[in-house]
RNA sequence: GCGCUCGUAGCUCAACGGAUAGAGCACUUGACUACGGAUCAAGAGGUUGCAGGUUCGAAUCCUGCCGAGCGCGCCA
């Protein structure tokens, strides 16, 4: 904010002809030689001023200078500011921590969005596969980042539950009830025998009656028992929906025909070989979609349409899909379909794309769910590594990369697991805080006065990564990177732990206790409140003890 | 064939067009009468797949090539 109205300031004064930037770029430099902030805004003012950046810097450093709390202004390589902060006004930061406590972090940047986000929706054909777990993780950290930074969130799940497919299903299971083989194309594995045994055992003589009737029956049950499975053990993850969405009440409700009309009206569909098309060409796709097949039947194209204006009549002005690379397809028609309708695919779709994930175990990838006897589950996952590591592991890298997910590695107790590092830091500060307690040392409420004593170098290094993490939390909440909070709680724990090795903290013996002490233990307690919201935020626990 | 994504230290991965490309692991050398050593300190490790281009500045943007994964139906 100082170095936004330096800038406009300057401008003012009519030493620059431009256009104040409305966001100005400051950050954490690297380098610590190159002070406590830096800023390139001299830089991007350089071409539309049509002079040399580092004259433009001396300007805009000249105005910054006056700024209370700010030290010094140096002017540095091409044409960078780097900004030195006043010895003590960082204290001020641990106190800001202490009393927001878990709101530490959170920001009104996304203020007045509202999104609906749209994650793993598995086929409820069969429990949540290994590739549908990342966006579980990816997705909830992602939804909790957007809340933090003051967006209206929806979290929402899709079941396909209409379709061939969901045909297949019902087929299958049936097939495995009366001890046929399974159907071509059908679902096959432990857990559609086990699914079947259970319908026919609550269903006393159905495999008697009708074959239509049974047909019906475990279709309906099937998918019934299927999604309450998905639900639960989604919620073993600590994996919440707002809101579910049938593909069928999509359906009963007519809301593909609407979709079609809609569409109609925009003059973007056409009909040729007894079908009816929407020309996404016209936008950009790279061939024309089939809604309505010879026989009428809507694709799953149509539905896909249907759906994301039923999301934009419920009022969202921005959809977000996570999905796997390996539905990229969509992406374009989507988008097509989005400009056909008249909105515009860069405001209100956003499909971020994610590459797949291999469960590893002794260097080996693990291709077989122990339980299902299909592919690797969730609840394998879970049973591998368990909830935090599984959920960490997942979002702590960025959905550009494919994963190894390696058991042995995420299962270890010891320093090179980067969960237990961060859940070690907050642990031992939690004991610190218990031993301070069983010492009888009660620091009362916090004032910035309390904190004038942390002036060693790693003291002021870690008030400077405090200071970072809303900052962190907005950024990856735009970014829809939740991996940049992780990688921010394994620096804060190592500063942390650097830190802690040169200060000690509680008295020795009958040392007194002096406003060192009380300072310090706030430092502490900041920390250990920036990591448990840290963690919070990707949905892993922040244990006392470990 | 067309399209999308990716290629960074030995390994796993960071880096919103910014300064000397960073962490952890593994490796080498150190620190334990411990506020939780499940930690810390130091060292070594790079032509960011290759070749051009854009600009004050490129791992990042553009073009071509090489390599890997994935996708391209009136399937779901």
């Amino acid at each position: 904010a100082a170095v936004s109205d330096a800038v406009h300031r300057t401008v003012q004064s009519g030493a620059l002809s431009v256009t104040p930037p409305a966001e100005v770029t400051v950050e954490r430099p690297r380098v610590r030689d190159h002070g406590d902030y830096a800023s390139n805004v001299a830089l991007k003012l350089a071409g539309p001023a049509r002079r040399p950046p580092r004259e433009v810097a001396e300007l805009i450093a000249t105005r910054l200078r006056e700024h209370d709390g700010v030290a010094a202004v140096d002017v540095a390589g091409p044409g960078f500011l780097n900004i030195r902060l006043a010895e003590g006004t960082l204290g001020a930061v641990a106190r800001a921590v202490v009393q927001a406590g878990s709101r530490y972090g959170h920001t009104d940047r996304l203020a007045g969005q509202r999104i609906n986000l749209e994650y793993v929706s598995a086929n409820p054909t069969g429990p949540v596969h290994l590739g549908a777990v990342r966006w579980a993780a990816v997705g909830d950290a992602l939804a909790r980042l957007l809340a933090a930074s003051g967006a209206q969130v929806t979290r929402e799940y899709y079941f396909n539950d209409a379709g061939a497919q969901i045909d297949r299903f019902g087929e299958s299971l049936y097939a495995a009830a009366r001890g046929e083989p399974t159907p071509e194309n059908g679902y096959a594995g432990q857990y559609v025998a086990d699914l079947a045994a259970r319908i026919t055992a609550a269903r006393p003589g159905i495999l008697d009656g009708p074959a239509a009737d049974a047909l019906e029956a475990f279709r309906h049950d099937g998918i019934v028992s299927m999604l309450d499975e998905i639900r639960s053990t989604l919620e073993l993850f600590g994996v919440v929906f707002d809101v579910y969405v049938n593909e069928r009440d999509l359906h009963a409700r007519g809301r593909l025909d609407e979709a079609v009309d809609r569409l109609r009206r925009t003059g973007h569909v056409y009909t040729a070989d007894g079908a009816v098309w929407l020309r996404t060409t016209d936008l950009g796709d790279d061939k024309d979609r089939v809604l309505l097949r010879g026989d009428g039947r809507p694709t799953y194209f149509c539905a896909d349409v249907a759906y994301y204006l039923d999301k934009r009549d419920r009022g969202f002005d921005r959809v977000i899909i996570v999905l796997g690379a390996d539905h990229h397809g969509y992406v374009g028609r989507m988008r097509a379909a989005v400009a056909c309708l008249g909105d515009n695919p860069d405001q209100t779709l956003e499909i971020p794309l994610g590459q797949l994930v291999n469960l590893v175990r002794h260097g080996m990838p693990v291709r077989m769910s122990k339980r299902h006897g299909t592919v690797v589950t969730l609840e394998d996952v879970i049973e591998a590594v368990g909830v935090d590591a599984a959920r960490y592991a997942l979002a702590r890298t960025s959905m550009d990369s494919t994963i190894d997910l390696d058991v042995d590695l995420w299962t270890r107790r010891s320093a090179d697991n980067p969960v237990f590092y961060v859940q070690y830091a907050h642990a031992r500060l939690a004991s610190l805080r218990r031993s301070a307690v069983d010492l009888g040392i009660d620091p009362g409420e916090v004032t910035d006065a309390d904190l004038g004593p942390l002036t060693h170098e790693r003291e002021v290094d870690l008030l400077r990564t405090l200071g970072e993490f809303p900052r962190v939390v907005a950024g990856a909440a735009e970014l829809r990177a939740p991996h940049r909070v992780a990688r921010y709680l394994e620096e804060l724990a190592g500063t942390y732990h650097r830190c802690y090795e040169a200060c000690r903290v509680l008295p020795r013996g009958d040392e007194p206790v002096t406003g060192l002490t009380v300072a310090r233990l706030w430092l502490c307690e900041a920390t250990r409140i920036v990591l448990g919201n840290g963690l919070g935020l990707l949905g892993v626990t922040a244990p006392e003890r470990l």
